[in-house]
DNA sequence: TTGTAAGCGTTATCAC
DNA sequence: GTGATAACGCTTACAA
C-alpha cells in the first residue's frame, strides 16, 4: 500500500509550502481561489486524508468521547440489557453527528484509576458515565481533572456534576402506587447491584410509593442482583423462596423483569393473577415479550442526545446543569387490569 | 488543574535528559537502576502520565481497535438487540486485557468511505466488523488498505479476508430439520436486513433443510425485516395475513423471535401448538421468555475474544485464516416437543 | 496571499 | 549508561 500521503506531498507537486496546503485544506479565506482549488485537486488525486492522529495531537484534543459504564462486583459479566446498547446507539449518532469518535469500555466503579488512564492519558476530550456507585471514587477523581464530564442517572441531593437521568425516585413509586391501587400488598423488589445509584433511587421510590399506600415495608421483601435475566432469575427465586405469598413485584430492569415473570410461571404462579410484575426502562422488548410487561418509559434516545448537547456545552466552556427527564408508567398486561 | 507534566519536567527534577527519562520509563535495560528508580518516584510525586496521543503518534499507531456496525436500509434505526452488546462486550474486554481501546460506530453497508475515515484518517490499529452485506463496497475499500481486520459472520465461498462466525448454513437448517421432524410443513423465514450476509446464509440453510425434509420451497414465506422486535413484529403481522395456516417459523435472531411470538397470540394463535417459533443467537433472554425459545446457540464471547486474537495475530504480521465456529441447537419451548 | 519556522510530547538513532 | 538531535504530520504565529 503506497505509503502514506502528507501535506508535504501536495505542497511539492502543487509547487507551494505546506503551510498553504494546510490553510487551503482547511478552507482558510486568505488562500486565493486558484490555489485553493489546484491544492484540493491534487490532494483528491492523491487520495489525501489528514492524519487525525497528527491534526489532534497537534491543536492539542482527541475528537472522542468516552463513554464509560462503571459496574459493581467482581464478575466481569457481560452487559447484555437493551437499554445499555440503546442508549449507547443514541449516542453514538449524537457524537458522529458532530464529528467525534466514541470509545467505549466497562469501567470498576470501585477504582479510582481510570479517569487517569482516559482523561490524563488524553485519550478523550471529555466522557459520558451511565449509572454510578452512590460513592463513587472514580467520578470524584474524575473532578479533580479539568475535563468534563456528564453522568447519566438521577440527581442526587449534593451532587456538583451534571446529570441527565429519568426521575427514577417518581418511576419506582409510580409502580408501586400502580400496584397497590391493583390490590397488590406484598410487593417485593429486586435491584440491580446493589451499590448504584439507579438501583438505590428506585429503591427510594418503592419505599415512598408503599408509604403513600400505607404499605409498611418489609426489608425481606428487598433484593439485589445485577440488572442481567440470569442474575433477576437467582434473585426472583430467592424471593418467591423467602416470600410465598408474593403477590407483585418491581425489578430494576425490563430484561429482569422478563426472566422473572418465567421464573414465577416455572413456580406454579401465573402472571399477573397471582403475581403482578413491572419492569423499567420500557425497552423495545417489553411491548412484545408474554405477558406484554407494565414498566417505566425512559426517553433513551432523547437523554443519550442530551447528555452529548450538555458535554458539548462544557467543551465550549458553558455552563451546564443537571436535567432531570419525565418519566411515565406505561400500562400493559403484566400487572393486570389496567 | 496543574498543566500537564511532561517528560522534560522530570528530565529538569532528576537532572537527566528527556531521553534517559524516556528509556527509564519504558523499561530500557540500558538505564541504571539507581537512576531508574530515582525517576519512576519523581514520575510518581508529579503525578507523571504519558500522554497516550504524542506517544501513538511518534509510534505510528493508535492503539485502538475500531468495532463496526454496518448497516443497511435508510433509517438510522437503533441497534438494541442484545446480540450486539454482548459482542461488544467480549471484544471490550479481550481488547482491554491488551491495553487496546474500542472505538464504536455504525457504517453503512452501501457505502465505501468509512474505510477512509477510519484507517487512512489513523484513528485505529485495525477493524472488527458485526456482519456485512454480500456485495458490500467499504470491505472492498478496506482491502485496498493496508489494515488488517476480522468480520464477524459466515464465511462465504470466495471471500479474501478473514472472519469468524459460526455455520448460519447449518444451523438454520438444523432449526428447519427440527420444525419438520415436530410435523410442521409450512414454516416461514424472517430474515434481518435482506442485503446481509447472515440473512442470507441462514436463508441459504432454511432452503437446504426444507430439501432436505422434503418440503417444498415457497417464497411467499420468505420475508425480511431489520433485526428489531418491532421490525420482527411487522414482519410477523405480515406473514400471518399471507399465510394463514403457517405452522411454524424461524426468525433470524431471538429478539424479532420474542415480538413474534406476542403477534402469534394476538392474533388468536397459540405457541407451539398453532405455530411453532425458533430463534437464533440464544441471547440470555432465550431461555427466560414465555415460551421459553428454541434457538441456535453461538459461542458469542468465544468469537469475539477469537476475532481480537487473529486481528492481533495479523497485526504482529502473522498469517490468520477464517474460523467457523460450532453452532447448536437448543431445544425449549417455543417449537413444542423436544 | 504565501512562506518560514517553531512546536505539540514522545521515542529512536547516533554519538560519546 | 546517558545526552543531543531529529523526526512523526500537522497547525499557527510571525514575516515577507
Amino acid at each position: 500500500m503506497a505509503a502514506r500521503v502528507t501535506i508535504t506531498d501536495i505542497a511539492r507537486q502543487a509547487g507551494v509550502s505546506p503551510s498553504t496546503v494546510s490553510r487551503a485544506l482547511s478552507g482558510h479565506l486568505s488562500i486565493s481561489e486558484p490555489t485553493r482549488a489546484r491544492i484540493a485537486r491534487i490532494a483528491r488525486d492523491l487520495n489525501y486524508r489528514v492524519d487525525e492522529r497528527a491534526r489532534n495531537f497537534r491543536m492539542g484534543r482527541s475528537r472522542t468521547v468516552g463513554l464509560l459504564f462503571p459496574y459493581l462486583g467482581d464478575s466481569r459479566r457481560q452487559l447484555s440489557d437493551p437499554f445499555y446498547l440503546e442508549i449507547a446507539g443514541a449516542i453514538s449518532d449524537a457524537l458522529d453527528a458532530r464529528g467525534y469518535d466514541m470509545l467505549m469500555a466497562r469501567v470498576p466503579a470501585d477504582s479510582d484509576d481510570w479517569p487517569g488512564r482516559y482523561v490524563t492519558d488524553k485519550r478523550v476530550d471529555g466522557l459520558l458515565l451511565v449509572d454510578r456507585a452512590l460513592d463513587d471514587p472514580g467520578i470524584e477523581a474524575l473532578q479533580k481533572l479539568d475535563t468534563p464530564f456528564v453522568v447519566w442517572g438521577h440527581r442526587l441531593p449534593l451532587q456538583d456534576y451534571v446529570t441527565v437521568g429519568g426521575d427514577s425516585v417518581a418511576g419506582a413509586a409510580a409502580i408501586v402506587r400502580h400496584l397497590a391501587g391493583l390490590g397488590r400488598r406484598r410487593i417485593g423488589f429486586i435491584g440491580g447491584f446493589a451499590g448504584m445509584v439507579e438501583t438505590i433511587t428506585r429503591q427510594m421510590g418503592y419505599s415512598i410509593g408503599l408509604a403513600e399506600c400505607g404499605i409498611p415495608l418489609d426489608e425481606s421483601l428487598i433484593l439485589y442482583s445485577d440488572f442481567s435475566p440470569g442474575g433477576g432469575r437467582e434473585a426472583m427465586a430467592a424471593l418467591l423462596e423467602r416470600e410465598p405469598g408474593l403477590d407483585g413485584v418491581f425489578l430494576c430492569s425490563d430484561y429482569m423483569a422478563v426472566a422473572a415473570m418465567e421464573v414465577i410461571r416455572a413456580s406454579g404462579r401465573r402472571v399477573p393473577e397471582d403475581v403482578a410484575v413491572a419492569g423499567y426502562d420500557d425497552v423495545p422488548l417489553a411491548a412484545w415479550c408474554n405477558p406484554r410487561l407494565t414498566t417505566i418509559h425512559q426517553s433513551v434516545h432523547r437523554g443519550g442526545a442530551l447528555m452529548v448537547d450538555l458535554l458539548f456545552a462544557m467543551l465550549d466552556g458553558q455552563p451546564a446543569a443537571p436535567v432531570t427527564l419525565p418519566v411515565h408508567l406505561v400500562v400493559r398486561d403484566s400487572c393486570g387490569e389496567n
